[in-house]
RNA sequence: GGAGGAGUGGCAGAGCGGUUGAAUGCACUAGUCUUGAAAACUAGCAUAGUGAAAGCUAUCGGGGGUUCGAAUCCCUCCUCCUCCGCCA
């Protein structure tokens, strides 16, 4: 969430941001409204403190008093109180609906995007941003969607997973099985190589942290909920990871903390039924390798880049031709200021697939999480935060299988066959 | 799930109705001393709101209540510890 004063000073920049995120509410209207709750709040603030202050000092005096044997001196500064009473309990109550209304205002205010996202609507208006420079895979009329290959080898079950769960939940096995744990140790791996510390963080938040975070409000319907214990599914690792640091003031010095946690990821996808649903393109459980950062304001955007790398990285060693995107303001994310999207080509069915999501919030997520630092004069500062696929199993496997088919079988890149324990799936 | 105990600043730990935002120790920061370091000594050292500042206000696990006045009393929720039960 953005933070008032930031509101306050930077209206224009805001509304021009609003825009280019094609924002349907009347931002303008919402805008002025929270710079007069805040005022209001902050008058309320003031007069109900005066009135504390006084009822302190009579109180203090009356301790006096009554210590002195001056029974009616006291008890008519008592009467003094208990008229301030009245008065403080009506400004508090309207200090509490103002706060209510101030911050159910501050939450419908996505963040301001970068200056370099493309206005746009939908995800046909993202910009590409590094194009993809060599030869697409052409495996002829022969190639097969990953489904059909996942059925041929044996590598995944989807009839099962809906026996025993229902769609969406594919069961993996055999060498499927094996394939997935091994892109999961391959990616964790490389991200210690890069510096970050491996989290194994709980499976289900509660709600402050999916707060934190901004999945709520903005994501409720998204997430599975389990109401007896009031906890939600996460749907993301980024949500406990990013928690690790939620009213931490950290020192300036242990910038960057870079953090990377392995989860199965559960997303109930409501709403977006029947659209490329098909294997493993959209799923209500996958599992993910996520990489976060926590950052000085000053590095972020260099700190991106080299999130950047890292997930290139990645796609180069396991062979897979991607390219990648620069999300437009209609397809940014609520709380995201400037999002790369990595997309791999899958070779099956011809068309590209998004593994990998790497964004910069700046200090939006981290007002929310209160995530600060001290800086050089001692003043307390939020910090800036970043998040990345490194990466999304299930579609990594989708294209995996469906760009290195051959005639004899599923060839393993060779970054993985150590993880793996074989070179080809026939 | 049942019974009991406990939650105070970065940590340890006092206070248990009156001027306490909170003793003391440790840690940390700066200074004095020293060739340098250590030790010793001196000072500083929570967060947030408001304000130009001084200051004022709130916060002693969260919320609510009693009282002129609550870290201290009451209610409720949460968390941790011990014991019993159950159990991967």
């Amino acid at each position: 969430m953005l933070q008032v004063n930031f509101i306050k000073q930077n209206k224009e920049r805001i509304l021009k941001g609003l825009a280019t995120r094609n924002y349907k509410e009347d931002s303008s209207k919402l805008i002025d409204s929270i710079i007069e709750w805040d005022d209001a709040r902050k008058e309320t603030q003031t007069a109900l403190d005066e009135l504390l202050a006084k009822n302190k000092l009579f109180s203090k005096e009356i301790g006096g008093l009554f210590k002195q044997g001056k029974q009616e001196d006291a008890n008519s500064l008592k009467q003094q109180v208990d008229a301030n009473k009245v008065k403080i309990k009506a400004l508090e109550d309207d200090m509490r609906d103002i706060k209510d209304k101030l911050d159910n205002g501050l939450l419908q205010i996505p963040n301001v995007p970068h200056d370099s996202v493309p206005a746009g609507n939908t995800d046909e208006d993202n910009e590409v941003y590094k194009e993809w420079t060599g030869a697409l895979p052409n495996l002829g009329e022969k190639a097969l969607p990953h489904w059909e290959l996942a059925k041929k080898y044996n590598l995944i079950d989807f009839e099962l997973g809906v026996k025993i769960t229902g769609s969406g939940f594919p069961l993996f096995r055999g060498q499927g099985a094996r394939l997935q744990r091994g892109l999961i140790n391959f990616f964790l791996d490389e991200a210690s190589k890069a510096g970050y510390e491996e989290i194994v963080p709980p499976l289900l938040v509660n709600e402050a942290s999916a707060r934190a975070t901004g999945q709520l409000p903005d994501k409720e319907g998204q997430m599975y909920y389990v109401e007896k214990d009031d906890l939600y599914l996460i749907p993301t690792a980024e949500v406990p990871v990013t928690n690790v640091y939620r009213n931490v003031i950290v020192k300036e010095a242990d910038f960057p903390i870079k953090l990377t946690g392995y989860t199965p990821c559960f997303r109930r996808e409501a709403g977006s039924y029947g659209k490329d649903t098909k294997g493993l393109n959209r799923v209500h459980q996958f599992d993910k390798v996520e990489i976060v950062q926590i950052v000085h304001p000053e590095k972020s955007y260099e700190v991106l880049e080299t999130m950047l790398d890292h997930v290139a990285n990645l796609l180069t060693k396991l062979e897979l031709p991607y390219r990648i995107l620069r999300l437009c303001g209609g397809d940014l994310g609520f709380t995201s200021a400037l999002t790369f999207d990595f997309e791999t080509y899958s070779a099956g069915q011809g068309r590209w697939l998004e593994v990998s999501s790497v964004s910069n919030f700046e200090n939006f997520q981290s007002n929310r999480l209160k995530v600060r630092y001290k800086d050089a004069n001692n003043k307390t500062q939020l910090a800036h935060t970043l998040n990345g696929s490194a990466l999304a199993l299930a579609r990594i496997i989708a294209t995996l299988l469906e760009n290195h088919q051959t005639p004899d079988g599923i060839r393993i890149p060779k970054a993985l066959q150590h993880y793996v324990g074989f070179d080809i799936i026939n």
